[in-house]
This record gives C-alpha cells, structure tokens and sequence, in this order.
DNA sequence: TCAAGCTCGTTGAAGATTCAACTTCATGCG
DNA sequence: CGCATGAAGTTGAATCTTCAACGAGCTTGA
C-alpha cells in the first residue's frame, strides 16, 4: 500500500481470475484529480466557514436553511423538503431549526393537510439578518471559488457536481 | 432576498456609488454552478462516509489518515504535518489520534530533534486495516465520482480545486 | 374496517468537531 | 545571556452531528 486510492499497479489481493474481486485502482491522473478535489474541498469548506463566523451571526448551514425559505412562498418550507433540498438527515434539520428557533430566526407551524408534518417559516428577523449577511457571503463566493476559476471551469465543475449528485442520491438508498 | 448567493438583478443595499459597498451578486450560471457544486458536495461526502460506515472498519477521515501514514518512511509522520496535510486543525488530529491509539491503529512517538514534535506511527494492525478498506474504498470513489466523469472533466475538477485550495490556504490565514 | 407498513418529525445519548486556554519547547534579537 | 515571540500539541468544555428508537399519522389492500 502506498496511495490513497491506490496504484494502478498494485499486485492482486485475491489473485482471483474474476473481476469483482479484482479493485480497479486509480491511475496517477485520476488519483491526483481526486486528492485535489478532496483537499480543495476541506480547504474550501473550512474557509468558507470561517468567513462566516467572523462576517455573519449565522454559519454557513445556517444560512442555506435560510436562503431556501426565503424563497419559498410565505418564507416557510416543509422540514422534509428542507433536509431533501440541503441534502441533510431529517434529524440534524429538526437540530439546527430548533437552535435558530431558540434564536428568533423561525418558528415552527403545523401543516393543514398532513398532521404529520411541520413547517419551518423564517421570521421577520430571520430575513433582516439574511439579508445582512449576504454581501459578505457572496463576497467570500467569489473570492474563494467563484473568481478563481475561469467561466469554463466554474461551468465544468458544476456539470461534474451535479453529475455525482446523481448517482450519490440513487446510491444512497442502496 | 431571492436566492442563495443571490442574483445580478438584486436592487442595492446601500444605494451606494462605490464599489467595495456594492456586492457583485452572482449571474445566473455562477449561481447555478455555485449550487450545483454545494449539493453535489454534501451528497457525496455524504454517500462516500455511508460506504466506509458499510464496509470499513474506519471512517473516511481515518482512511485518509492513515493513508498518509502508510506513504511516509517508517509509516510515521508528525502531528503538524498530518494535520496541515489533511486540511485539519491540529486539535480535531490530536483527538482522532488518540481515538486511533485506543484502537490499536497508531502509536505516539517523541521526536527526537524537536521535543515539542510528537510522531504519529501505523501500526501492524492499522496497515492491516488500511489494506483491507483500501478495495471497498476504491470501489465507491469509483462508482461515485472517477467513473462518474469523463477524463476531462475529472482533469478540469482537480485543477480547479487546486486552484481553490491554494487561495483558501492564503485566505485561510487572514 | 383493520392491520401492516410506510412517511414525518422528534428525542436523547453517543460520538465527533471546534474553540480558547494552556504547557512546553524553539528561535530570534538586543 | 535573557526576554519576547511564536510554534507544537494537548486538554476540556461547548457545540454540532449522527444514530437508533420512538410516537404519530397516512396509505394500502385483504
């Protein structure tokens, strides 16, 4: 063993005839381009994050909840759509809404139809204080991801993403 | 208030002349892209940490962890240098660590030149582990992303998030 | 109608991460 | 030398996330 996800050149585990049991490892340019994705992201996530702590009262989770209820009409979402939507378990959206709940940024109502379900609505406070940390967020956007790409990359990074979000949402029920 | 990381059209907060008040909210494709790479993300890690949950004894971070370890001589590597390799505080490594050490995966050494240095040493059975997660590992990093993209736009991904990576690092500081 | 099986959302405990404070040691400079 | 400064690691508390279990309500089909 000597790389992350390994050589191409890695002697058989199994010296099995078959395939399955046989890993296809990672050649050098597909291995370079996965730690660097992997790096980049941890970087990238963590400074994002800091900008956050120190320009807004809100974290970055925090404030993507409140970016998906300010655009949904009346400002209020279904818990379940809001974890669907940020990619989140049901339990850590319950978490986080009842924290910013405590904090006066939303509050929670009961759905007419479905006496199972919950909304989220994001109060007037909630709103002032999206709309205060949002020119430090995009400011950070651009300057740590969005202005140094050129428009190719920005797009190709994109396509790629939403090409993994894909098969991660259909692998996931697996 | 309309979307995330907010649109071009967005009237101005401050009505102000200059510059350096004014955001520059993102066009339509670098918020579509912003996006897309956010939740592609979040799915992905997502997805790739349920995989080791599955099939490995270690979690994605550990992996990694030790992964480092197995490429450095003597499988043996500073505190410092793990965590500035991994994109970690130096904090969150000393506490996987020591969880690591619990389990028998990794040793702590002194550093005989600097007796503040602290080594991070695999241990048989860490290798062991690092060898038998290595094929599930290389699976799922296939099946969700390498063998997701084509060459390019893997080639195009990890140049980008090169790019991001070393701005955070300069960022990251201030 | 009724039961089985599903979805929705919550809960609390266990686990992981962050943050600030602290100890120890190295280094540079007057 | 002697002090200031800063780097390396650790610690413990606060915070956040995950996980499994649960209560409640919808839905289907016999």
């Amino acid at each position: 063993m000597a790389s992350s996800t390994d050589r191409s050149t890695e002697p058989s585990v199994s010296d099995a005839v078959g395939d399955p049991v046989e890993p296809r490892w990672l050649d050098e340019d597909q291995q370079r381009s996965w730690r660097q994705y992997l790096e980049g992201t941890a970087r990238f996530v963590e400074a994002l994050g800091h900008d956050h702590d120190v320009h807004s009262a809100v974290s970055l989770g925090e404030y993507e909840l409140l970016v998906r209820l300010s655009e949904s009409p009346g400002r209020s979402v279904r818990m379940s759509v809001l974890a669907d939507g940020l990619a989140q378990s049901r339990s850590r959206v319950t978490h986080t809404v009842h924290r910013m709940e405590r904090r006066g940024l939303v509050r929670r109502t009961a759905d007419a139809d479905d006496r199972r379900g919950v909304h989220c609505v994001m109060t007037q406070q909630g709103y002032d204080l999206l709309v205060a940390s949002a020119p430090a967020h995009v400011a950070a956007v651009r300057r740590l991801m969005v202005d140094v790409l050129t428009p190719e990359q920005l797009r190709v990074l994109g396509e790629s993403m939403a090409a993994i979000s894909e098969v991660c949402k259909h692998d996931h029920v697996l």
